[in-house]
DNA sequence: CGTTACATTTACGTTAACGTCAAGCACTCT
DNA sequence: AGAGTGCTTGACGTTAACGTAAATGTAACG
């Protein structure tokens, strides 16, 4: 029904995602997208939009391209094997302890980092004594 | 005082740290550690193990060798140059400035991924009423 | 002295995720 | 027909962070 010719060129594609026609061309060829084929041209449906927007999220994520495909797969085998919803959902689980694991770690390095700068500080407080002095 | 031959092989730092000798070996190419050597042997010290405990916490934000290598420089200046000192300030800064970056990001992401999970704990709940049903 | 057990340097190989040409269709406008 | 624009498929290049193999050294053990 809503599929009357809503598709898009590979620019603007980019131009809406902000990706590289090269980018694109290598998900396809990882399996992540499959662009219907006007002649030799690509063609990117609303199908393709919704799962760019999946790949780009996962990659903030964190998760590899690999990562990603599979989870795409098993995504829209639709949902229809609760084993591999389950996979999923427990990989799904596991990066978030990852995530929360690394989240916990910066707050640790952002403290010591931040304690670094006041030494910074007051080693430039002394130069700047010192150069008052004069 | 407390110098007392307080070193590893190379074999005892890799067991110790559960990394391979080539990682070693490369660190210190890429100027990340100075193990002292006994004639063509390297000797870890007390500094390098201080210095690989920060190397790997490092890597486990995500910071590249190179940034990892600034920040160690950074550490163990002694404060000798005014000009240099600054500029480590500055780029400590920067640096600091971006781990707050990426802690932001991280929070999103985070948040984003248990929205998920939820999506797909309902759809698992789906999925065990069809089983309870039967 | 020979062998075993580590150690060393040198150097090419690997993976991920694209970047960057190169050469060539396919339309369209003039 | 020629020019221009945008798309296509190769295919080699790039960076990071090591892996891995080859050739060699050296220290202690028996």
């Amino acid at each position: 029904m809503t599929d009357t010719a809503d598709t898009l060129t590979i620019r603007e594609m980019c131009d809406a995602f902000d990706v590289s026609p090269r980018t694109l061309r290598f998900y396809e060829a990882k399996e992540l997208l499959s662009p219907i084929r006007l002649g030799t041209r690509r063609l990117f449906t609303k199908q393709d939009r919704a799962r760019l927007r999946l790949i780009l999220r996962g990659k903030r994520f964190g998760f590899s391209l690999e990562e990603i495909r599979q989870l795409l797969d098993m995504y829209d085998r639709d949902g229809s094997n609760e084993a591999q919803l389950l996979r999923t959902y427990e990989i799904a689980k596991d990066r978030l302890a990852r995530m929360e694991a690394q989240r916990a770690e910066l707050d640790v390095a952002i403290a010591d980092l931040k304690t670094q700068l006041v030494e910074g500080e007051k080693a430039l407080a002394a130069f700047r004594r010192t150069a008052s002095a004069a």
